[in-house]
DNA sequence: CGTTTACACTAGCGCTTGCTCGGTTACTCT
DNA sequence: AGAGTAACCGAGCAAGCGCTAGTGTAAACG
């Protein structure tokens, strides 16, 4: 058994896995659902994940990791202007979320039924992620750029777009982009 | 069994259902731990109900009803002005959202553990009351209240409504009609 | 060459699951 | 008193669950 790897073979396997928990949820998905997904034996799933839940921990890690990336990418090659520096967050952040759509599915929503020593070490993660878009909205506040209590604003921007996953389609006539650009401007007075 | 009725022991027993649902999930929840929360033994559950599927949609029809019930009412207290019906909305929907907490939280986040039968038949409760969203959304943007397009704003309202169940504690500070009021504050740039 | 390593297989154990069913209790109505 | 009925119990079945153990095989390595 692979104790801590990242073969390109687990991440395949790891993104087989997010897309069965994405249709069936967590609990519903057995480890010979994922087997036969995954083109082998439920046995031999053993070897590379040493339980069920390792696997969800997984999928959950490969999701984060990536929204870090993007949106750490996206501040950096941005400027400094808080609105530009806003709109680039709320960008990155639906790129994440609809790259990696099954990844980012089973985060929001099972990530109950981690193991609480997973979800210590995942909390990690997604608090530097957090911390990333209360800074910028942080910095959008203290410019006038949008109004209201720093908590409150933040949570209510994070639910608008994490609730996309529910509702938006991917085929439809506009881009995450869109989705993005028109949230920023329905709070924005400025841009009226 | 009862076949579709309401009594009261029902609606009890509906109400313990749905804090488990909450606790541990639907999947994980079985028909043992339903009957002991309830009193009774696993066995005397199927009186009450033909299994473990239609308890689910008691639970979502329970809570949907609810908050039909509720926004209607306050839609009818309220005078005819776009921003007192929106805030009037934002403030039922919240009301709704932490009085029958449970079942909401349940409906949000179980509702595809329906099989098609009842979905198909809550769907249409569920449209009854997002119709009535629309409407106040309608006549927001036709006062020139809010701006942008009429489905990504009433999308992202409800989004970032419905995520508060995520973080809102209802023994801190703020009361769930700040919080409806801060959000509409959020959106309207005349309130700036 | 023999040994190791990665990956897969078969078989099945021990347990839990949703649900059934015949029988019992307690209350209501005539 | 007797009949009807809603509520509940105890026992358990068939199916499915996560996971383990032991084995086979082919490529990689000294």
């Amino acid at each position: 058994m692979n104790v801590m790897n990242a073969s390109p073979r687990r991440k395949e396997l790891t993104r087989l896995a997010a897309q069965l928990f994405v249709q069936e949820g967590f609990d519903r998905t057995t480890v010979r659902m994922l087997a036969q997904e995954m083109g082998i034996k439920s046995g031999s799933l053993f070897h590379h994940f040493k339980d069920k839940q390792e696997i969800l921990a997984a999928v959950i890690e490969e999701g984060t990791q990536n929204a870090l990336v993007i949106a750490r990418k996206a501040l950096d090659e941005c400027a400094e202007d808080p609105e530009v520096r806003l709109r680039a967050m709320a960008r990155a952040h639906l790129e994440t979320l609809f790259t990696d759509r099954n990844a980012h599915v089973v985060a929001l929503f099972e990530w109950r039924r981690l193991d609480p020593t997973a979800s210590a070490h995942l909390s990690h993660l997604r608090d530097a992620y957090e911390a990333l878009w209360v800074a910028v909205i942080d910095d959008a506040l203290e410019a006038g750029l949008i109004h209201g209590d720093r908590f409150l604003v933040s949570r209510f921007v994070l639910g608008a777009l994490n609730w996309t996953v529910r509702w938006y389609d991917p085929n439809g006539p506009r881009s995450p982009d869109d989705l993005a650009d028109e949230l920023v401007a329905m709070i924005m007075p400025t841009s009226a």
